[in-house]
DNA sequence: GTAATTGCAAAGGATTTGCAACAGT
DNA sequence: ACTGTTGCAAATCCTTTGCAATTAC
């Protein structure tokens, strides 16, 4: 069942094989809700006893992100993260908790209009765009954690 | 001359030593205002004469950093790029174009003030940002490209 | 002189690719 | 049957690290 059945639809139109390593992958990419790395696809596939290639996987989130129905991101982390996209708002803004590093989506139309707005001023058009903002989650801040800043406080004043 | 004295004062500050090698790859740095990749420094570097280690690049890159003179950027080629903060205003929002890979810097108080914002209602206490916003620019626009749309126009629709 | 940096080469981690065996249509 | 996929290992790319020789202070 899930959406499994979609990702199916899209490899037949493309005259693409449906073969069980790219339904199971499809089945644990669709069945969370949170920003799956390589590594977490892989261990959740062992643990329901699949055992599948790392190249496959690489492989079929290729293949699933050209589909629509799964987004990449990158968070910096050195490596990328996958996230299916239903029954979601569109996400496309990140607050990321530099103490703790946990990742909120969030969806804001206002932001949407005036990021519009700032490329077309620029001679753009936008077609997609991401945004992440860092800094400190509730949870960090009612525990105490203070914003950290390294080297000069604003060496940038001093010129 | 250039802005090569700030970094040394840096250094001086921290007790670091001050040697040829991270004089000239800062130089390198402050004199262009394009983002470079390690390898654009090492081929400058090389292009008037030094030699200097690739390791040596990336451990004075992230001494530049942290010194704040410098800011580190990652457009999701697979590498890094770096950019000094000098003469700017700050900057924080990037336009791609998906045509020819041109990056844009732009800067919009407003943007600023609704990121903030946004951040704020979900509890949380923003310390930086990065928009990327990726499309056209107005050159690729007028040179007749369009936007390409992978796979299926709107999956999401389907449900 | 002492402590830190340099440069090389090797190691590291994420991702990709080549290719023989295999599975889907 | 034919075409495309899988899985393994090797290769690749960017970046980091270990260590002996060198340089800054």
């Amino acid at each position: 069942m899930s959406f499994v059945h979609l990702f199916r639809r899209y490899l037949r139109e493309q005259g693409l094989p449906v073969t069980q390593q790219r339904e199971a992958i499809a089945e644990v990419v669709f069945s969370s809700s949170e920003h799956l790395s390589v590594d977490d696809i892989e261990t959740r596939l062992r643990e329901q006893g699949e055992r599948i290639g790392k190249a496959t996987i690489y492989r079929t989130l290729e293949t699933l992100v050209k589909s629509g129905l799964v987004e990449e991101h990158d968070f910096g982390e050195g490596f990328k993260r996958y996230e299916h996209l239903f029954g979601q708002k569109p996400v496309r803004e990140h607050l990321i908790c530099t103490e703790c590093g946990k990742v909120v989506d969030m969806h804001s139309t206002e932001l949407h209009r005036v990021q519009e707005e700032a490329a077309r001023q620029q001679g753009f058009l936008p077609s997609r765009y991401r945004l992440q903002i860092y800094g400190l989650c509730a949870e960090c801040r009612a525990a105490g954690a203070e914003l950290r800043w390294e080297g000069l406080s604003c060496p940038i004043e001093t010129i």
